[in-house]
DNA sequence: TATCATTTGTTCGTATGTATC
DNA sequence: CGATACATACGAACAAATGAT
């Protein structure tokens, strides 16, 4: 049965299209192996590159995964993901976060300058300050990169940070509380493709997307303080946070 | 000067790489566009697919796009995004979600089922409910698809949902604190290549991720309301929290 | 307005390498 | 070891969109 595809659209998106069908409908069940590319062309009268683009959406997807010398497999739809919960809670003097993670090296610090985005949501234009970064996981093995920067006059006004730059958040929260801070948390979400070096540090096999978090930190009358920026793969974690019903969002942009 | 690429880590790669260097240097600025598909070929010395498979590469990393005639392009890496305020305020009794958008079709009803992921966050397990879905956009025209769950007995404890369950999200709360209820909410978030019919809804030209939130609307005991789902294209919104300090986000999972 | 060169999009055929079973 | 399956790479052809002549 050569259920032969038409012309107009691309045929490999249509052909992407009725396998991703066919999953959604549960006709390959999630683990199940996809007919083999050699089948694909006989069954649908299309040539090998055609499958083999079709077979790429379906990976791009997020809905399959091709195994190198064996076939590709149905991946499932809903992943089991570790939910990242990025609440901040507070007891007395001491804060904790949300999400139970360790370190899977020390806390790398460098001086540098915030430019781009960073600058931006620091409200600061290409000052110095130290950046530190970390590589954290949880014990389901879900890898996250996490990067704090701290300007050098925040630095300046809190010595214990100058000092240890590279102190859990929590602890930089108490310590900027410490120093007289009421603080306030504003958190951006956005989602990309990782570069090459993003995919290799987060050990990620597919090319799926990464969830990007940026958390200011600020007084409450609005000054940036600190920033946090937090990457994970998308395919295996998920961000959970807490509304409450309370004044609006300052118009950052 | 034929640059020409060694063997051991596939080419496609290798020169994806290099471009994506070029691009973080800065030596093709956003705007630019990249040389042509047949320079490539001659300044690298491999073939014409090889050349198609990187700038494919580069598109899935979001640092370029291409366009149909006239060349590829480099992205800007901080693209202009509109930021989708995710919180709720609340005066006196009525309530206003952050994001101003307006509906550019009617409001859908339908009843269904609580399934899969939403069956479990309203920790409901394939009940009957109403099922509303909106399609959003704001001024800048960017768009978001968004679904309301309301399992039947929520609408039976609140007549006003079961007569009318397309009002605002916003009129919703309003109407559960009205019958009694003090609300808590908890989001989740993720992220996903789209399928073709989300892309379609979506207005997507590229292949990017798109951002995937369920917002659970409880009470104050965790007895889960109702559930909304909003997408929308990463590439173009990044999703804005505030955070309190407070109770950490019940285990859900 | 019409034409043409340029550029990307799609599809085919074919060959070889390499991992898995 | 051999069969199967995916990965990579080359060559070639035509379609379709774009921008300039």
């Amino acid at each position: 049965m050569t259920d032969d595809l038409v012309r107009p659209d691309a045929m490999y998106r249509q052909l992407a299209g009725r396998l991703a069908e066919a999953i959604a409908e549960g006709k390959y069940a999630p683990g199940d192996l996809l007919p083999s590319e050699t089948q694909l062309m006989e069954r649908y009268g299309v040539s090998r590159p055609t499958v083999r683009s079709a077979v790429a959406e379906l990976r791009s997807m997020g809905l399959a995964e091709s195994q190198h010398g064996r076939g590709t497999v149905v991946r499932s739809v809903a992943v089991p993901t570790t939910v990242i919960d990025r609440t901040v809670t507070r007891t007395g003097k001491r804060f904790t976060v949300g999400w139970e993670a360790t370190e899977a090296e020390f806390p790398a610090v460098t001086r540098g300058h915030t430019t781009g985005v960073t600058a931006h949501l620091l409200d600061r234009d290409e000052e110095a300050a130290f950046i530190v970064d970390r590589l954290l996981t949880d014990a389901s093995g879900t890898r996250a990169t996490h990067r704090v920067t701290i300007p050098f006059d925040v630095a300046h006004e809190v010595p214990e940070l100058a000092k240890a730059p590279d102190t859990d958040p929590a602890a930089i929260y108490a310590a900027l509380t410490a120093a007289g801070h009421t603080l306030t948390w504003t958190e951006y979400v956005t989602a990309r493709s990782p570069l090459p070096d993003e995919r290799a540090a987060l050990r990620m096999a597919d090319t799926g997307p990464i969830l990007v978090t940026y958390r200011v930190t600020a007084t409450a009358d609005g000054r940036p303080l600190i920033l946090e920026e937090l990457h994970t793969n998308a395919a295996r974690a998920q961000l959970a946070f807490r509304v409450t019903a309370n004044k609006s969002v300052r118009s950052a942009r």
